[in-house]
DNA sequence: ACTTGACCTATGAGTAACTCATAGGTTTTA
DNA sequence: TAAAACCTATGAGTTACTCATAGGTCAAGT
């Protein structure tokens, strides 16, 4: 397969794929006659792979990690199944992030409702925004 | 202010605030007997600002932009209240996508306690993630 | 045979918002 | 007076691509 080719049967760009074998990802042989990328179903893969592990979250150092796992014939599984464990705890607190920060900026519209729009009096820039108090430092606990 | 006074004050890092100053967020004066940047207290209100914005999602060139109009003595805030609204969408719309994410990790991780762990067979990577199903490619409607 | 268009190649730059490193010059402190 | 702690500008590194450049190759139509 050619690069157009293996990019459409992963669903996604040739630049991606060209992309993932200069980081290694995909290591194709060489036509020699033109010097094009020759990928293999073994390619297809592990791009199809990548992208889903991608979408999970994972870096390309730990698909990489995984890849070259399940190239010396171990299991990468166990470790996926870490790695795994921990990214669903980050998407977890992202989750619980984005919905603290969701509920201060929800209830700052409200109380902006009833705050004038800004008449600029050369001290302030935004009420909007300078009135937001930020949690963090609400509960200066840090060091 | 000196860099690092003014980093203190604003609760950041020196390196952020020549960050600023180079981006043209802040335009401090110069000590002309050693050149050193002179912040004053409307830079920390500048930066102050500018660091809340961030919290909140604003990019700097959004910063910028109403830190511009702020110079103009123009009041902000109606723009603000604008890309602030336009920035709640896109952080509830984060929720809603990592939510389903992480349901969809959660049943993917109980599924997987039921499957064997790796067993290699050379035609497959890690089942974990060979056998996720993305969403996309359940519902195909693009384009 | 030849040209057009679609494909391939490698490489370098651009993205966002910093962060870190380099190689100096200055000021404060011991 | 010398070291520690600060300042300066600039360039590179981060992530995972994406886009642009400048070419070389190949299939199809005329």
């Amino acid at each position: 397969m050619k690069v157009n080719e293996l990019a459409k049967a992963a669903d996604t760009t040739p630049d991606t794929v060209r992309f993932y074998t200069r980081e290694g990802l995909l290591n194709p042989a060489r036509n020699p006659s033109n010097n094009y990328h020759q990928f293999t179903a073994q390619d297809l893969r592990r791009l199809k792979f990548a992208r889903k592990a991608r979408q999970l979250g994972f870096s390309l150092p730990e698909i990489k990690d995984i890849l070259a796992q399940s190239d010396d014939h171990n299991s990468p599984c166990p470790m996926v199944r870490d790695v795994f464990q921990k990214r669903l705890h980050s998407v977890e607190q992202q989750i619980a992030e984005l919905i603290e920060l969701r509920d201060r900026m929800q209830s700052a519209l409200a109380t902006w409702k009833a705050m004038p729009d800004g008449t600029p009096d050369g001290h302030t820039i935004c009420q909007l925004i300078e009135h937001w108090d930020d949690p963090d430092s609400t509960s200066p606990d840090k060091e």
